[in-house]
DNA sequence: CCACCATCCATTGTGTACAATCGCGGTGTT
DNA sequence: AACACCGCGATTGTACACAATGGATGGTGG
């Protein structure tokens, strides 16, 4: 019925973000990067026998990639229940964007001492790559990069920890945008992103601080999560219940 | 031969720290608290089978469990060569301790404002068992507590990402002191603990961060990390490449 | 005598079979 | 007709068997 990806099996390398080429990590990688990308909703069922059909993997890869995903905050794990894509309520969205906060000022500042010249540039790359996946119409790409473009700030800070956290909380950033956008306006707005690099390559700290801080103001400020909570968010209020939501979206259908 | 623990099997729920009670659950938990406690030294050998028989659980749980210890940074997985306990380089205990200023600041702040009463009591009586531990010569169970206030600390501020990266930050701190400590002192100084906890139930932010940050300056002021490494720093040194090391330490064994 | 190479062994990586658990639908009773 | 109980189906939890990888060791050639 739903074989929808070829089994991909023993595939030498060829897959997109796996890096490290072990199975469990392509099959986390393509399911984080669905998420990310909004082909998968949030309250989305992960079944690990379909998934393992999808990839061309036994149970025991996909269920370490749910693990990690769980680990991550963007799959909910429930005991004998199976996973499903997490959908975080506004609580716990404040909570993300309260840490988000702290991280970013943090990994600025660190980035304005630590950025070489290389990271610069790859950072200005992926603002282009990310302007053109938005000019391109690719809304789930551009999310996608604009989390990534962060998780470069990141590792331009030197400081795995955080690295690892950033990650934790770009992600599940990306699943509250998928699930509380205003969907009026494009998310990152990518100049910022350029005003934050120039900032960085200039050293000047305060500056880019302050940019960070504002960008952060503007990526909730486009968010329903203050109080209005009425029809449509009823889905999202009740939504750790449900657990056999498709990814259709509109609510609207039949 | 070396049928160390009752096989535990289907303990209902006797176990310490386990309390969602699924195997993995507690075999992480006996472990994490074995590296917390310094019964597991950096750079020891997790074996999934010898693992498998101490706890009577099979090949799978353990490495459930290592795998989460390994997300924490307390434990290194290197692939088809096994898992060890963690040892953290100089470089790397400087990135926790940064990450740790940062997340403990801000979970001082959002505690003031945020704990309860209940919190704060629990917070004191788990300064009473850190120094009983001290006080009975264990030092493992008062670095532990030790640790664990810190978490308790956490979960006042009501913000579950940044429990779980406390969580995995005050576990690397552990490590961390039980590699480098320079051995003269008690570690967390329960008073400094008690301090905090006056300032916090005065709902006095200001006094409460600089009484963290001072505890925080006490904590590495205590470790070996700044420059000097000679003789048996050695160890640490080149721990990362080391496998075999055994629980025992004093290196003049045989 | 030393260095290189092939083989062996120990340990991990993966797949699969079986057992346990939960939700759901049928059926009987009040 | 509505509620409660029971059995069934599906899905996850666990264990085990086999495959693959890497290190160690012994042998051989220079």
């Amino acid at each position: 019925m739903n074989e929808q990806l070829q089994p991909l099996k023993k595939q030498p390398r060829a897959g997109k973000a796996g890096r490290s080429g072990t199975q469990d990590d392509i099959v986390y990688a393509h399911i984080f990067e669905a998420i990310l990308e909004q082909r998968l909703a949030p309250g989305t069922k992960l079944s690990e026998e379909a998934l393992g059909e999808i990839f061309g993997v036994s149970r025991t890869i996909i269920r370490r990639a749910l693990s990690r995903l769980a680990h991550e905050g963007v799959v909910l794990l429930r005991p004998n229940r199976g996973a499903v894509v997490a959908s975080p309520s506004v609580e716990e969205a404040r909570q993300v964007f309260l840490a988000r906060r702290l991280v970013e000022r943090a990994i600025t500042e660190l980035a304005v001492q630590h950025a070489t010249a290389e990271q610069i540039a790859e950072l200005r790359q992926m603002v282009n790559d990310e302007r053109d996946s938005f000019s391109r119409g690719d809304r789930g790409a551009g999310i996608r990069l604009s989390g990534e473009f962060h998780l470069k700030l990141a590792e331009a800070a030197k400081n795995a920890p955080l690295i690892s956290f950033q990650r934790s909380l770009v992600s599940q950033t990306s699943l509250i945008i998928a699930q509380y956008e205003s969907g009026n306006r494009s998310h990152c707005s990518y100049d910022e992103h350029t005003q934050l690099i120039d900032a960085i390559e200039a050293r000047n700290g305060e500056l880019a601080v302050d940019l960070m801080m504002h960008h952060m103001d503007h990526i909730d400020s486009k968010l329903n999560l203050d109080e209005e909570s009425a029809s449509d968010d009823l889905h999202a209020v009740f939504s750790h219940l449900l657990q056999t939501k498709k990814p259709g979206r509109s609510s609207a259908k039949i």
